[in-house]
DNA sequence: TAAAATACTATACAATCGTTCAATTTATTC
DNA sequence: GAATAAATTGAACGATTGTATAGTATTTTA
């Protein structure tokens, strides 16, 4: 994963952000086991006391670093997919070429993604940054999926086509996180090619 | 969540059953906190010490949970599909509307889920598990699918289409228990019968 | 350069966890 | 009904957890 910031990412100062890269990089590794601030701060390299001091809580670190990922892939994808504004149909090409590329379709990405999930029910700030986070994507997808029914008129509403494809997306990651072989990154590729042409 | 057992489910005795009840309601209600042996035999009204006297590890029970709940679930869909032996297109629609029921369709049973996906890469037990229900339920679609084809060839290989109609009905319920408000359970239905018909 | 602000350390605390196991209770067998 | 087997209890244990905080170190400011 680059760690370079990007245009939705928050920015944070360097003691923070290294707590932020180290929770990632705990989570990737070992799940939700390593969603623990001695693993964490073992990690960075820093004693435990940080967590509480750049942060209000365990929790607190946990939404960033989510926020932090997820907002640093969908940056990517939407910067790829924006080459081809104008073509709604390429910026979807474009988009999920982006979000199955070998960066992201990587097991420790997709098992740090599966922890989060896990625990927007029980956090409140992790709850918010799963709101923010799914409402940006799903936005942008419906955006495109508009422009593209204002060109041809799609089969389904954009507002479900948008979730089915973001559905098919989220269960492709899923799949791909917890039975790796199923499946290579060209067929899940493949599959949302294969919605998307289908709507159109 | 009915209590009659199906047939996929395995057979337990009535003190072992009483524990993996417990441990669904626990999951159900309280998500991956309610994997605690205290809080499940503080359901179950038993002793903790009973965990152990039935399964070698709370991994164990926890496996044995997930494998009940699916497999229930998955039995379920299975039967009502199969009263349309012959017709392979609505056999996928029984099953569909089974899977999208109000029964399965609920944040805490999808809450429940999300915790033994979580659970999956840090247990044996919980991977094997899964690994079973998932090749079952796959290998059901798989089969449906190909009876699509050999009476009109669809236009994915049934391997990947099942792949696809799975990911999108894992990504529905992820979605559905991350944000219940954002689609009912009829467009669930609906996108996954899209997917079903532009396949064929 | 001294003072103020920020960053960091290390320890302690209370709480919770799963595993273990001797003792007790209940159910089954003969 | 006595003996055996199975089920159950409850306490103890060592391990781990996140939060709190006084003290120390480093950086920034004037």
């Amino acid at each position: 994963m680059s760690n370079q910031q990007t245009s939705l990412q928050p920015r944070y100062k360097k003691g923070k952000l290294k707590l932020i890269e180290a929770t990632l990089e705990s989570l990737m590794a070992e799940g939700s086991e390593g969603a623990s601030i001695r693993k964490i701060c073992d990690r960075a390299n820093v004693s435990i006391g940080l967590v509480n001091y750049h942060f209000t809580s365990i929790n607190e670190l946990l939404a960033a670093a989510y926020k932090h990922l997820s907002m640093g892939v969908l940056s990517a994808a939407v910067e790829k997919s924006e080459v081809h504004a104008g073509d709604p149909r390429r910026c979807l090409s474009a988009f999920m070429e982006e979000i199955f590329s070998h960066k992201v379709l990587q097991p420790s990405v997709l098992r740090a993604w599966l922890v989060f999930w896990g625990m927007v029910d029980s956090s409140a700030a992790i709850r918010m940054a799963h709101d923010e986070v799914n409402t940006a994507s799903w936005e942008f997808l419906e955006k495109i999926i508009i422009g593209m029914d204002q060109q041809s008129k799609v089969k389904l509403s954009p507002r479900l086509a948008a979730i089915g494809l973001s559905s098919m997306i989220d269960g492709l990651w899923l799949e791909k996180c917890l039975q790796p072989d199923t499946f290579t990154a060209i067929e899940a590729v493949r599959l949302c090619e294969f919605w998307v042409d289908a709507i159109a």
